[in-house]
DNA sequence: GGTATAATCTGAACACTGTCAAGTTAACTG
DNA sequence: CAGTTAACTTGACAGTGTTCAGATTATACC
């Protein structure tokens, strides 16, 4: 129970401390600035202490994608729970908080959809499956659809709308939005663009 | 004009073979693989020559990704060549020449939309506007529209359509659509989901 | 409490990597 | 043919991921 850092061995929450350590580490400086041995410094401890626990960088890095997705879920949740709105509504909020949480780390959201980064496991299938089911849901609702079965229509809707928002927050990323906007105002751009971008698709408009 | 390779210096082409050699590699083995003395031993040349002709591996790189949207530009126009067709057929095509140049080259595509691993110079961001302006010739044709004026609504269309292929081609790369296919069936998958999902675009709904 | 055992971390090493300064050779130029 | 410049090599340095034997500490058991 002791909080105290001992001044060797038994850090007694190493674990945890490298999966936040390395997520600091992106946020702060991307994903080039990286690196195994950089996670180990900053949590005081030697260059193969990482090993131990995660094997390797990809055992580490799946921690923290794993946390990204649940991060992710958390707030597409969020955006759909507050108040009573229509599913079109509540989709453009989800897709809103799809987009800002790529802004807000895009280190990780880069990290999240890189699979040769990292290790395929259950539990990071299952935390990237909440995610997605949270859209899936969404997406049911605002074509009408109450049943759990996915139709093919269903299920293109699904994936056009996620398609759209996961591409327009990586291009806008890559800073391929430099292009329209002048320097300084590509936030305002984004913010602009996105619910126009996500109101081109076809499940978005008014039915006539 | 001798082609014989040199024993010791001076290769001949040496800027050429590496720009080639590091595209080799790509395609081969994947972006993990790809390191400037990989580059190097390929050719049959010093760890240290490539820095001669490009600096470092950004700028290697970054000569790669100007030849990867060069051959983009190539095949979005090809697939709006063949025969007179309607406009929304054309961004249709493009739309499948675009996802399907990615699942070619997994590794160029996405490097080139990583610019943290480019240097962002005239010549990439001209090539890259090359490929980006055939994007908008045939967006505006489908919606109609004559002029060289941007409207804000084209501007939401493009920037719509683009994300939509896009984030398709991305998504799908990274295995998100394995959650839906069976093993091996990926390929079948999104040979009937990438028409399916850019007919989600209003754009490309039939005007009522 | 004392001791075996398991969990946790260190230290040193290996084979890599990108990059740099200085030297070497080939090709061109006058 | 001499001098200059372009093209490459050599050797080195700091940094990386990963492995492995061993040191250290916590835990379980008697």
């Amino acid at each position: 129970m002791t909080t105290a850092p001992r001044a060797t061995y038994h850090h007694g929450d190493l674990r945890s401390a490298l999966i936040l350590g390395a997520q600091e580490l992106l946020v702060e400086q991307g994903i080039e600035a990286f690196s195994l041995r950089a996670v180990a410094r900053r949590a005081g401890v030697s260059p193969a202490a990482p090993a131990y626990h995660f094997g390797d960088a990809a055992g580490l890095l799946t921690e923290v994608a794993i946390r990204g997705f649940n991060e992710l879920t958390r707030r597409m949740a969020a955006s759909t729970d507050a108040g009573p709105r229509s599913p079109v509504e509540r989709l453009h909020a989800m897709g809103h908080a799809y987009i800002h949480f790529a802004f807000a780390n895009p280190a990780l959201f880069h990290l999240m959809f890189r699979k040769e980064k990292m290790r395929i496991t259950d539990a990071l299938k299952a935390s990237a499956n909440a995610a997605f089911s949270h859209l899936q849901a969404t997406v049911s609702e605002a074509a009408g659809i109450s049943g759990q079965h996915v139709s093919e229509d269903l299920l293109a809707s699904m994936l056009a709308a996620w398609s759209m928002v996961h591409g327009f927050a990586h291009l806008a990323l890559d800073g391929q939005f430099e292009r329209f906007a002048t320097p300084g105002t590509l936030d305002a751009f984004c913010d602009t663009y996105i619910p126009r971008a996500i109101g081109q698709l076809r499940l978005l408009t008014p039915v006539s």
